[in-house]
DNA sequence: TTAATAATTCCGTAATAATGGAAATATAAG
DNA sequence: CTTATATTTCCATTATTACGGAATTATTAA
């Protein structure tokens, strides 16, 4: 039987508004990602709201985080992403039948760039 | 741009493990579905607490409910699942590129029966 | 009708989540 | 060393969610 667990988490951390919009500013930003104060900036957020937040995104395993100088970057885990798709596909919909709108998404070329991590 | 709103209602109801549960077991039990006594016998739930998730997940456009005779049968709503996994794929990964465990789900019989409505 | 079954609503309680000001903790720059 | 900037933690407040017993509503069967 799946473990459930991780994909709860994941949705948990995805189902909130400001949550899912730092998400999704994440995932437009790339592999480099942006720094706690340009996040809060960009979605007028106070600084301790955005802590808590993206906290909780990292704590569900949807965003990364490096420190830079005295900047922290966060970066979206589009692997972490894959999987809760993949979980709700399988689970939840139980394969291809229910998929016809997925099938036509295809690569937008909104994503800044895609960097290989070093092997 | 795209309203995040109903996305974020539907990954709210899936954000519980009951719910997601409730959900899991309806799309298994296809398009018939269930009865409420039969779902919370199922999963061990109060009366109480299952009308409340499963409540939780009709209003979220996630099940659809019928009657018949004193029976109240919940069933999965496939197309709403589609429309999340949709809306995760285009605007949480951006396209194909966070698709590959996603691609390799393919159909595997679990759903007991598939009846097209009629046109 | 009356009794039985199915499901919901009502309601109080307990737990969890969201918010943001203020203080604390880095890290770097002057 | 001192100041400025970046971010987090602490804390109190408010709001929302989950739970389930008991009462209520609806539908069918006797």
């Amino acid at each position: 039987m799946t473990d459930i667990k991780p994909a709860v988490d994941k949705l948990a951390a995805l189902a909130q508004e400001t949550r899912l919009r730092i998400f999704r500013l994440l995932v437009e930003a790339g592999e480099e990602g942006l720094n706690a104060t340009a996040i809060a900036g960009a979605l007028d957020l106070a600084p301790a709201t955005l802590s808590f937040h993206v906290a909780h995104l990292a704590r569900a395993g949807l965003v990364n985080s490096r420190q830079e100088s005295r900047f922290i970057f966060y970066s979206a885990n589009y692997a972490a992403m894959d999987d809760l798709i993949a979980f709700l596909a399988e689970n939840c919909c139980l394969g291809v039948a229910c998929l016809p709108k997925t099938a036509a998404v295809n690569s937008t070329g909104k994503r800044r760039r895609l960097v290989r991590k070093a092997i």
